[in-house]
DNA sequence: CTAGTCACG
DNA sequence: ACGTACGTGACTAGT
């Protein structure tokens, strides 16, 4: 085989990296953009010239002949930043992980030792590419070297050869040296000979070949050409030996040694995970061409099952059951199970169809045997129309990631999870199933895709489980994951099966309510503004705004003018149409959103509204609602509040609402162990009055009303983060004001500041941020070189805890509120959350006992200095219970 | 598919 | 001096 040496200029390409790619950084703050280009890079070129040989050269900190020589050599030059600094050493290790040769040498630039290397290379009968991105490495090239300069950035290089040296420029490779001791190099602060450019110097070289000859035979030029080289001869000729490239630095090169294949993959896995190149890993694996050798793969066996009872022996022995449903999508109350895949050891997978679900109930429903799988909630959910519980849901692989990292930009699909831990590969949703509107769907698989898909799903959660369990532990998680978060896995399946009753007929007269207003409001707007346009784009309502009116432009958005809530607040009394398109909006929204979009989504066999709580969406540790979002459900208008009245208790039962008072300034409280909070908390009085009368020394009496919506303001500012500037402007009060409310703030509850300012400090020291269960969350913004960033670093710092804890406290009180209520066989039924509130549907019958159970399981949640204190209500809507 | 807007805690 | 409050999801317009 050929032997193909490639050598990279480290300096040069690390540099071009740096500034061609946005910040990254790993999950420890660490700088990786750098990295992460050059070993794009190195891949690109690995990829399309396949070398037998790698070698890459680093220039030293040391001074070089050329410095010694002439002492302005690369003067002026910036120093370099230190992000950029930052990031040699780590790439360094990443190049000895993969066994790749680097060379250094003081008193040389790496161009020299390129120049010596690719000598070497061509002498030995090597085919020589030479990768940079300075143009001076175009003198190297030659009939048996390659000279690859990068250009767009990183994304592309240009091929350098003889023959296409010449073609382009119609000079030999090496006449470059000559013609920059003639133009000179800015860069490298290279003099050359004053006056002489670029046209004048290809003229010169082109007539007399070299400086040398040029020098000697000056008689031959007239003018002021003749003049400057006559002048400047030695200054030619120095410039020409600033610009060649050494190619006998004496250095020790043995070729063999660059030999490039020889490589611990386990290593550079590590290694690129550390850094955060989950991306990058399958690249890995491609490398050496195609993938993990065939015997690595795992052994699917998938077999009809003959045998079910011997099975089902197994699994009462073991305890233990791997499964994974694989069902068509219908209605959630529907049978729509197409197989129930299983297994023991991840690799004997046994499937069963439809017929044979009921043969598995006492299986399913034991709760002697613990359930492992992939998104369990679906599973458990896929159960129920059959009349089977899925219990003892152990351990879901997705909700363990979730926990390890729930700032992953990746999503927890099963083939990023099998790349991450086990370096494996398996096919994504989106590869097995395609995507957008031609994407297939399960039941549209043939069954060995399905099989081969499932099963690779079963042996990625056999083989992940004991990894994850591990890190849980490490991050002292394990207790959250396995007391709080996966018992939580039942509890939100059974909501979303349960869902909530809806009053369809209600519905529909709001929505004849609401567009009797709308359509009079158009009219309205028509009429003022003297045309018709479509009110509901921002772009077209902007010119009738200001430009058709003039009104003052009070914010830009990127496209355009902004005509949000904010700014129609401010120009309100500038022009009567304001009022109405606030109006218009509002019932606009409220007609879309939840009206149609409610009328949509009500399942015409329950008559209910079965929204999906996702478990694994946020990164503070918070629950989401989708399909519908009944999260954000109208509460803060009278108008929009009238949509709860829709959302109804079922025959014989009333709607229980709880809710945390104050939950995340307790929490503050609490974690900030601030004496004055705390106080304020233990008299139960009103907390924002206290603030307002704290901070604004006045006495509880007479905190006004303002007074204490400007403490309510401050109180939650500090929760986010919030600046004076944002204060003010919230307010309506000036910037020193602001500034001052939230310095007495800060003098009354010290220990909030002092709380504020700690966890500030563990974020940039640990990278991540705790919630009470020890909830992680990753901020690489803390570590950011970009000041906005940074800042919004912090405040993620700030928040994460107190949102995350409240979360954890909420999600504790569900599981057990939900607990209480199987144990004692209740009927009713937890059915929503909405953050700090619970809402149960119970039985008038066990009324007064299903009160006692949440309000007692929300308080006793967890231990704390501050008691938590819950609002009950009861009603026939959700609308009555305020 | 993104941007703008607005509903909630 | 920088720009300026955290966490979500749904709908509409417009490219």
């Amino acid at each position: 085989m050929d032997k193909k040496l490639v050598i990279i200029d480290g300096n040069s390409i690390i540099n071009r990296a740096f500034y061609a790619l946005p910040e990254m950084n790993n999950k420890e703050g660490l700088k990786t953009n750098a990295i992460y280009g050059f070993t794009t890079m190195l891949f690109k070129i690995i990829d399309t010239y396949k070398p037998t040989h790698i070698s890459v050269a680093f220039d030293r900190k040391a001074p070089t002949f050329r410095h010694l020589e002439y002492e302005e050599y690369k003067a002026g030059r910036k120093k370099m930043p230190d992000e950029l600094r930052v990031q040699f050493e780590p790439l360094k290790e990443l190049l000895d992980k993969f066994n790749i040769n680097r060379l250094e040498i003081d008193g040389y630039e790496a161009d020299d030792i390129i120049g010596t290397v690719s000598k070497k290379g061509e002498e030995n009968g090597y085919k020589v590419y030479i990768v940079t991105g300075d143009k001076d490495a175009i003198q190297l090239a030659s009939d048996k070297t390659t000279t690859l300069i990068t250009k767009k950035g990183i994304g592309e290089v240009e091929e350098y050869n003889f023959d296409s040296v010449m073609e382009k420029y119609e000079m030999t490779p090496t006449q470059f040296i000559d013609l920059k001791g003639l133009m000179g190099d800015k860069s490298d602060n290279i003099p050359g000979v004053p006056g002489v450019g670029e046209k004048t110097g290809i003229k010169l070289i082109k007539e007399f070949s070299s400086i040398e000859n040029l020098v000697e035979n000056v008689d031959q030029l007239k003018g002021s050409v003749k003049k400057k080289i006559e002048e400047n001869k030695e200054l030619a000729i120095m410039s020409k030996r600033l610009a060649t490239i050494i190619r006998d630095v004496p250095i020790e090169i043995n070729l063999d040694d660059l030999e490039f294949g020889d490589y611990n993959k386990s290593d550079v896995l590590d290694i690129f995970r550390y850094f955060g190149f989950n991306s990058l890993l399958s690249r890995v694996l491609e490398l050496d061409g195609g993938f993990e050798s065939e015997e690595e793969e795992i052994n699917i066996n998938i077999l009809d099952l003959e045998n079910i009872e011997e099975f089902k022996n197994e699994i009462n022995n073991k305890k233990e059951l791997i499964l994974k449903t694989v069902r068509k999508q219908g209605n959630i109350l529907e049978k729509n199970i197409i197989n129930i895949f299983m297994s023991l050891d991840g690799e004997n997978i046994y499937c069963i169809n439809e017929d044979a679900i009921e043969k598995f109930k006492d299986i399913f429903s034991s709760n002697d045997i613990k359930k492992y799988g992939y998104n369990l909630k679906d599973d458990y959910l896929a159960l129920r129309p059959y009349d089977i519980k899925l219990e003892n849901m152990q351990f879901d692989i997705v909700i363990a990631e979730y926990l390890i990292d729930s700032t992953s930009s990746t999503s927890y699909e099963c083939s990023a999870i099998a790349m991450k831990y086990l370096t494996k590969k398996v096919k994504s949703e989106e590869e097995l199933l395609g995507k957008g509107v031609k994407a297939k769907k399960y039941e549209n698989l043939d069954s060995a895709q399905l099989k081969d898909h499932i099963g690779q799903i079963i042996n990625t959660v056999k083989n992940v489980m004991p990894i994850m369990e591990e890190t849980l532990t490490d991050m002292n998680m394990d207790e959250l994951f396995h007391s709080v978060e996966m018992p939580l896995v039942e509890v939100l399946g059974s909501m979303e099966y349960r869902g909530i009753k809806v009053d369809k007929d209600k519905l529909n007269e709001l929505g004849i309510e609401f567009r009797k207003i709308i359509s009079s409001l158009e009219s309205e707007i028509y009429e003022l503004s003297g045309e018709t346009f479509n009110i509901n784009s921002p772009k077209q309502l902007g010119v009738i705004l200001f430009e058709k009116l003039e009104l003052p432009v009070i914010k830009k958005t990127k496209t355009g003018y902004s005509t949000n809530a904010d700014v129609l607040e401010k120009l309100k009394d500038s022009h009567p149409i304001i009022d109405k398109i606030t109006e218009y909006r509002q019932i606009v929204k409220l007609n879309s959103t939840y009206v149609e979009g409610l009328l949509n989504i009500i399942n015409p066999i329950s008559n209910r509204i079965h929204s999906s709580f996702n478990q694994t969406i946020t990164t503070t540790g918070r629950i989401s609602s989708t399909e519908p979002n009944l999260q954000n459900i109208p509460v803060k208008m009278e108008i929009g509040r009238k949509i709860r009245k829709v959302f109804i208790s079922d025959n014989k039962c009333k709607l229980v609402d709880a809710d945390y008072s104050q939950v995340e300034l307790r929490v503050l409280a609490q974690m900030s162990q601030d004496e004055n909070m705390i106080e304020a908390f233990k008299h139960n009085e009103d907390i924002h009055t206290k603030t307002a009368s704290q901070v604004f020394n006045v006495n509880m009496e007479e905190v006004t009303s303002q007074l204490r919506a400007a403490a309510k303001a401050v109180n939650f500012g500090i929760i986010y983060g919030k600046s004076d500037f944002g204060l003010a402007d919230d307010l309506n009060i000036p910037l020193k004001k602001a500034k001052e409310y939230i310095e007495s703030y800060f003098a009354k509850y010290s220990k909030i500041k002092g709380f504020m300012d700690e966890t500030i400090e563990k974020a940039t020291e640990n990278g991540y941020v705790t919630t009470i269960l020890n909830r992680r969350r990753y901020i690489p913004e803390i570590k950011s070189s970009n000041f906005m960033e940074r800042n919004r670093g912090k405040r993620f710092a700030m928040n994460a805890p107190i949102q995350g804890s409240a979360a954890d406290i909420i999600k504790i009180a569900m599981v057990n509120v939900y607990k209480k209520l199987e144990e004692k066989n209740l009927k009713s039924k937890l059915i929503l959350q909405v953050h700090d509130e619970l809402i149960v549907e119970a039985f008038e019958d066990e009324l007064e006992e299903v009160k006692q159970i949440v309000k007692d399981e929300m308080e006793n949640a967890v231990k704390m200095d501050i008691n938590l204190d819950v609002d009950l209500n009861t009603g026939n809507s959700w609308y009555e219970t305020k």
